[in-house]
DNA sequence: GGACTTAATTTGAGTCGCGATTTAACCTGG
DNA sequence: CCAGGTTAAATCGCGACTCAAATTAAGTCC
């Protein structure tokens, strides 16, 4: 049903600020000339909007190329400088703070270790907060300049409108993150789901480049996806869209921890191929007594792992496969943790067993890849939560001038 | 990544013709301070825009209502004579053309057999231009008044930009089926998967009315799934989304007619329930002449079909929760002639099984509710097609004026 | 019949994007 | 060194747009 918001005479100057704002961003330099084919725009228009662009310092000239005889072209860029970016990865054992310019460089960093596993809300808000403070003082950036605060958090996040948050593995139950987080900050805040993030990082930076919708498969100790269609993440009516972890693979098969029988983070997931390989062999993995990830590590290397790791390729693949079906994707990209770590090894199983069950057309459209980013992307993907705002509004919004 | 397009000053009027149409057609009547209020135009502007499109015969004033004191309302709605669109049905046993106006009231309707299974292209073009004929004979519309014609397809449609076809039921292998159209007439065409159609039909007059997010699962001889986001019908990368039929239940289970194992549609379409009937009992349903139809109808009625189709409800609860789980729509919405027929029996199964194999919190959002149109809504749907373009365009692309 | 209410239109001002024109900044060739 | 050529960018005038305020229209009520 399309849009359907007014436009006002004001929107549409917003919205073309926007419009070059977006070409620059993603494409890197251009001359106005070039801005104006990229987006249809006069060249009027173009060198209007950029020059308040210009006065605005939302945008930089950076040098000039010469032409075959003409006017030299003035390069245009976003200016880097002109603001910054904080990104907050929550994890089950660790805060993360990072903050960012405008080109996604790193200024500053802050990591703290949480001991409650995550459970302890008040102690987690604390230590953001006292993150927040580090990575300002530590660069100098003043608050103003900040253009927004995008955290990462384990779980589904409901806006209703403020930010809610519900955690199973942390144990959050309609966590007023937005609330707490707000009682000791004025910066604009952007919580969301750190799949989400993650997912919106790799699009962005990663082996998503230039595609407009994929699906972002993350295995963990879990599974989840994050889902991106129309070159946006997709949320579905509250927020809980993705979660694939749960789709049933197989009727009455294997209990998850969800309370379900059958779902496919009962066969994929860390947890559970380390659970099949005990189950398979009786013995467990070496080197389990290092955690989850050395325990995966370790059964590459085992020489009787191949049935479990080829049976799990399978149930991968179909996995996949039903993504492929109900999304019809560009692109499927592998990520999380144990997906980098297994990933090499399973996929050309899993592309076979994805092949053999995924229709052929949509099969034919889409590629199944690894990711390229690690899984401390979280914070550069929620990051890119305020970028986008500040992008889609025009760089508008703007902190108050130096 | 939102909007890339470029705003000009004629977009402007356009969009606010667009959301005052909109929301002409969508409530019914309104005053034109009822549109101020609900689309935040100023009074002003709506005065202005609404004489205009009075003025090109779009809109038209229909009675007042006297207020508590004032000058009256005077209410305004859609004018349903202004144009006319047709829908088209394409099955694979008949061909049915409608001609309706635009507050979709059927103005005259067409209807053909196909022996060839609709394998014959060159007849089914043939008929669709004879039907087109038909209802504008019939009707006496002349052809400049048709504002467009969607036509609704077994198969993938690909837009390349032509809309070309896959259809495997039908054996259509990349049927340029607009080009084929576009010889014999120069009405503006939409084609559209008729599943998609159904689902659009569903959310714009039946069971998904409110709804901005839905999934129409369609069960007939095999299984679909129409998904709507955001108001809109979710296509994918090459508008083969939603292909549910062929997710996988039962990795290893049993054989499908795509060549894999497994598929929900080998558990759930009317085919795989006849089939599972067969085999629990050894002999087959009555009346397995009459059809598909027919013997669904007599299962219902059978005695020792209970457990064959309280197992159905278990494979397709669980088949419901993957989109749940994966969508997070507000709605399912159960149609299809064998959803229709099997719905009311098989819905306290579905819901208990898709509540336990959903995650908690997605399924709380969303209900479960059977279609309110029938089959025959694929014409209707095919319909709203050539509607959602009109109104999206503020009513230009107007037929000549009278 | 005059005061009051509410709906709708008209008016005047401020913005916006575009096409045409002008200015800016460079090259080349004699 | 300088006229002529070439391309990029800025400027100007025009038509179109929305909005707030003022005005007109069409009623009710005492």
């Amino acid at each position: 049903m399309i849009d359907r918001r007014r436009r006002t005479v004001r929107d549409l100057r917003r919205g073309n600020r926007s419009v070059l704002l977006w070409q620059l961003y993603l494409r890197g330099t251009l001359t106005r000339n070039d801005l104006a084919r990229a987006t249809g725009l006069s060249a009027a228009t173009v060198s209007n909007v950029v020059s308040q662009l210009i006065r605005d310092g939302v945008v930089v000239e950076d040098g000039s190329v010469e032409s075959d005889g003409g006017r030299p072209h003035v390069l245009l860029r976003v200016n880097a400088g002109h603001g910054h970016l904080v990104g907050v990865d929550v994890g089950e054992t660790r805060v993360r703070v990072e903050l960012f310019d405008l080109s996604m460089a790193t200024k500053a960093k802050a990591d703290y270790g949480l001991d409650s596993g995550g459970r302890d809300v008040e102690a987690l808000v604390g230590l953001i907060h006292a993150g927040l403070r580090a990575v300002l003082d530590n660069s100098g950036v003043p608050a103003e300049r900040v253009l927004g605060v995008g955290v990462g958090v384990p779980g589904v996040v409901e806006h209703t409108p403020e930010a809610v948050v519900h955690g199973q593995t942390v144990g959050w139950d309609a966590v007023p993150l937005e609330r707490l987080l707000r009682e000791d900050t004025t910066l604009p805040l952007f919580i969301e789901n750190g799949a989400k993030s993650m997912g919106q990082a790799e699009m962005w930076f990663g082996a998503g480049r230039g595609a407009s919708s994929a699906v972002i498969a993350l295995i963990g100790s879990g599974v989840g996806a994050s889902v991106v269609a129309n070159g946006a993440t997709y949320r579905g009516a509250s927020s809980s869209a993705g979660e694939w972890g749960h789709t049933t693979i197989q009727i009455d098969g294997r209990a998850c921890r969800c309370g379900a029988r059958g779902c496919l983070e009962a066969y994929v997931g860390a947890e559970a191929v380390l659970d099949r390989y005990r189950e398979h062999t009786g013995t467990a993995p070496t080197a389990a007594d290092g955690g989850e990830e050395a325990a995966v590590a370790a059964l590459l290397d085992t020489a009787d792992a191949g049935p479990v790791l080829d049976r799990t390729a399978v149930y991968l693949g179909a996995g996949i496969a039903d993504l492929i079906n109900l999304f019809n994707p560009q692109r499927i990209i592998l990520g999380g943790w144990a997906g980098m770590l297994l990933g090499p090894r399973l996929l050309p199983g899993v592309r076979a067993s994805a092949a053999r069950h995924a229709l052929r057309h949509p099969f034919g459209q889409t590629s199944i890849e690894l990711c390229q980013l690690g899984p401390e992307a979280v914070a550069l993907g929620a990051a890119t939560l305020p970028m986008e705002r500040f992008l889609s509004q025009g760089g508008t919004a703007v902190p108050a001038a130096p």
